[in-house]
RNA sequence: UCCCUAGUAGCUCAGUUGGUUAGAGCGGCGGACUGUUAAUCCGUAGGUCGUAGGUUCAAGUCCUACCUGGGGAGCCA
């Protein structure tokens, strides 16, 4: 395949050269007599800037080389006579691929705000900020397979309609087929699901935990990398109704495996973004920063690279549920009543302001709290020997919480039965599930990272909308 | 879903205790300029003030409802 896109043609450098390139007009500035055109075609954040002598050109031409507007440009490639770029494309011939009509089209080159752009969200991949955006997703994506492969697991693709639906992780996308305006009844008045396409009730998957626990069952080592929904009302900057999720579950695994295991993988991804794009990470972080100009010093965060370099060099804080409670009992805050929600003890759930409060202000850096009451977790985490607690562990991030839900999950048939049976998870329909208890069970642990989040801290992107392409959310779903 | 907040030109915003013809910057367009880097300078067009009601002699401004965005909370990844 030609290398002819700028990021190779920057990299190369080849003065002298003759190339031809295509992209998407940035801007076009200058004089009467010549024309500087900053060229993107999406392969880097860099431009190539293409210089178009007036003589050169005839009018009908100039005028259609806008902002948006795509070309292709033929020249040779020569040092710089600007200051800005190191070379620069001595255009000869520009042939207009395709116009973009200046008055509509809505990308102007100035700055937009991120609510607008999402507005547009079709057309913002065509700005700098959202192709570093997604170019970095794509290198995070790739490192995620790479982590797993090198590591001796196996992806596997959990189903994405499910029958299944006791996973209690949340409110569930119906998956049907039945006409929506006259359902076919039950003798006593229930929706006939024999009549669906599948025969029963099924949605979309909120998790592919339990079915991935059927892999590593067998396989020892599996991760799933999927779409994963959830139907829940949630309007805020960390949440969305379809995301990406990572999974993976490892037979003969204890919870300190599990989380020597997210650290581990956690520290890799940062890592591999630091390596590998640097020059979207340096131009994200110059965004924040003039950004966080207009607020005062003291809400200032730390400098993006500087925050993924510490995260990826320094050990996570391991904490049990109980400890954190002792700390935030006698922290000043709790004592001088700032916490909106004072912390009573042993069994409240932690609010987001105490958890902002152990990572943001205590410990200033990702903490990892195990050992929660079973009250508040999932019925399948491990039961530990006080009776109290379960072996579940959250990766706790600066601003964006919660990165990481995992847990050692319980092996015991006898313990999982009653658990169920005490949380009302419906026995009969998972049958399937218990039998990785009756035959062969073993030890083993897993945990779900959102993916998104993760994007989202590296990126240092706010709000969730902007690193997903397409965001679906409460009422919004475009394209 | 709850609390707070906003919606005025293509974009970002200003618009005083309700008062006559609704403003700016950027962007667009036209022109000037010997190489620009968010180019610069001159000129110009562009508005159902989110929607629907209401109060008033008079509403961009006050009230009510709804819609949409943003911030926070809950649910969670």
């Amino acid at each position: 395949m030609k290398k002819n896109q700028i990021i190779d043609i920057l990299k190369s450098g080849q003065v002298g050269a003759e190339i031809t390139v295509k992209g998407w007009v940035r801007t076009r500035r200058g004089s009467k007599n010549v024309s500087f055109i900053a060229l993107n075609d999406g392969s880097t954040i860099n431009n190539l800037q293409v210089v178009a002598d007036a003589e050169n050109f005839a009018e009908e031409i100039l005028k259609h080389i806008n902002t948006g507007a795509a070309i292709a440009a033929t020249g040779k490639l020569v040092e710089s006579a600007g200051s800005g770029q190191s070379v620069e494309l001595q255009a000869e011939k520009i042939e207009i691929i395709g116009k973009a009509d200046p008055d509509k089209y809505p990308i102007q080159p100035k700055r937009h705000t991120l609510e607008f752009l999402r507005d547009v969200a079709h057309l913002r991949p065509r700005t700098a900020t959202y192709s570093a955006i997604f170019r970095i997703r794509h290198k995070l994506i790739f490192a995620i397979h790479n982590f797993f492969n090198e590591r001796g697991f196996y992806n596997i693709h959990t189903p994405i309609v499910t029958s299944s639906d006791a996973e209690g992780a949340g409110e569930m996308f119906r998956v049907t087929t039945l006409p929506m305006n006259d359902l076919p009844k039950t003798e006593d008045g229930e929706i006939d699901y024999s009549e669906d396409f599948f025969g029963k009730s099924t949605n979309l998957t909120v998790s592919g935990q339990l079915e991935g626990e059927l892999f590593a069952m067998a396989m020892s080592r599996i991760y799933t990398f999927g779409p994963t929904f959830r139907a829940e009302n949630s309007n805020t900057s960390r949440h969305l109704a379809e995301f990406w999720m990572i999974e993976p579950e490892v037979a003969f695994f204890d919870l300190n495996d599990n989380m020597d295991l997210a650290e581990e993988f956690l520290q890799y991804l940062i890592r591999y973004a630091l390596d590998n794009c640097i020059d979207d990470l340096q131009f994200l972080s110059k965004r924040l920063q003039e950004e966080e100009k207009n607020k005062p010093a003291d809400q200032r965060s730390m400098e993006l690279i500087e925050k993924l370099k510490f995260v990826a060099d320094n050990e996570f804080v391991r904490l049990t549920y109980t400890e954190a409670i002792d700390i935030l009992k006698n922290s000043k805050q709790n004592k001088k009543g700032k916490f909106q929600y004072p912390i009573e003890g042993f069994g409240t759930d932690l609010q987001s302001e105490h958890e902002r409060y152990l990572v943001e202000k205590k410990f200033q850096k990702p903490v990892i709290l195990t050992d929660y009451p079973k009250e508040i977790k999932a019925f399948y985490m491990r039961m530990n020997d006080d009776n109290q607690t379960v072996a579940a562990m959250d990766v706790l991030f600066p601003q964006i919480g919660e990165i990481i839900g995992g847990s050692q999950r319980e092996e015991r048939l006898e313990v999982l039965e009653s658990r169920m049976a005490e949380m009302n998870i419906p026995a009969d329909e998972m049958q399937w599930y218990l039998d990785t208890r009756r035959f062969g069970g073993c030890q083993h642990a897993g945990f779900g990272l959102g993916f998104e989040r993760l994007v989202q801290f590296v990126t240092g992107m706010g709000n969730i909308r902007d690193v997903i392409p397409f965001p679906r959310t409460p009422k919004n779903c475009e394209f």
